[in-house]
DNA sequence: CTATAATTCTATAGCTCTATAGAATTCCTG
DNA sequence: CAGGAATTCTATAGAGCTATAGAATTATAG
């Protein structure tokens, strides 16, 4: 079905170098506010050509968001399976999360906002993609209270999410803000996610 | 500047019937994914006729996300200044901002997702609120470092994006799945918040 | 019931956008 | 450098969108 061209080097590049385009151009105004030509101008070629590369507007769409979900979603199941301690655990999720957003800010802030706008069959991938991390998440939280480390009150899905939430929340700020130091904000998001906010309280039970 | 019209009663209804279809038409595909034919639509007149309460696509825009803003703006404003200890205020913030969510959902929604669509001068007055909101949830948790409720190593700037970035993310949950427990999520948002996952460690210094 | 004001309607100008068709150009291999 | 494949271009069909103009309708005050 995939106009399937020649899968060469060059081909292969400039592909890469679309997908990084519309990444920038739908990051910025929204994939409804995004023209293929907008893309284009960022590519310095013709509206029309963009369809080189790409069958419909719609397609670039599920490009860009697989393409900022995947190193990501790799370096998750590397974390996930170490046999690290919980903090050191968490402290790297948090890290690549954010990391993650300074270097594919864009693609990855598309995935954020805009893949709601696909139909559910370009979806599912992504939504995989997702759950698997999100699930991983969990497993790390669970794996913490099993080890002792976290406290068995916490509801692991619950946890997940509030870490991504967070996480995503802070990603816009690193993306926004290019000065914005990620190291310490990951630093102090595991820290609040660890020993919260309250002074010199006792948990154990 | 502004028609002006009646300002009658019957105008005020309508006017507020025609917010809320912006806000439901625009929570639902975007401000680009939208057209005025869409709130005509909701609202069972014709696309021309939108004009007579807007006089612009953009500036219904403006108006959804002030409806959005404004009565979660007050209640901050109430919690922060009543004189209930630490804990209890957090809370109170917590829930607000979850139930805004449920009750105005459409409204905020567009308010964080489209806000950035609208040309600086619209977005001035939503900027004001925002900031001020936001400092007024800093000031909570300076006072709670003041009173030895919180403890000292916390960057209240940093605490507050936090708290604003988790509720966000689960406000998304809530809109989306209307049978969560918007009180049960609070309460455990406001647990996280204060205690961190870690198991019986000690905090004082 | 009439006149005035408020509200909604029809019609349309003037854009912009997606996607396709097919021509023109550039690249690469032999 | 010849010839085919790859890439980009021009041109355009066909659709949808915002916003305006002015007519038609409905509500309301006297």
């Amino acid at each position: 079905m995939k106009p399937s061209k020649t899968d060469s080097p060059r081909y292969q590049e400039h592909k890469l170098a679309a997908i990084r385009a519309a990444a920038s151009v739908f990051s910025e105004k929204g994939f409804h506010g995004s023209s293929t030509r907008d893309i284009a101008e960022r590519l310095g070629i013709k509206q029309a050509s963009v369809y080189y590369y790409f069958e419909s507007k719609e397609e670039a769409l599920e490009e860009v968001c697989l393409y900022g979900l995947q190193k990501y979603a790799e370096n998750m199941r590397a974390i996930a399976a170490s046999d690290e301690p919980f903090e050191a655990r968490l402290f790297a999720v948090i890290t690549n999360h954010l990391a993650g957003y300074r270097e594919r800010s864009e693609a990855l802030k598309v995935h954020n906002d805009e893949r709601l706008y696909l139909p559910k069959e370009r979806r599912k991938r992504l939504k995989e993609l997702g759950s698997h991390y999100r699930a991983q998440l969990e497993t790390i939280f669970d794996d913490g209270i099993a080890a002792g480390a976290v406290r068995d009150t916490i509801d692991s899905h619950f946890a997940a999410q509030s870490v991504i939430g967070i996480c995503n929340s802070f990603g816009d700020i690193v993306v926004r803000d290019q000065d914005a130091d990620v190291f310490d904000l990951a630093r102090k998001c595991t820290d609040l996610l660890l020993n919260g906010t309250t002074a010199g309280k006792q948990k154990g039970d």
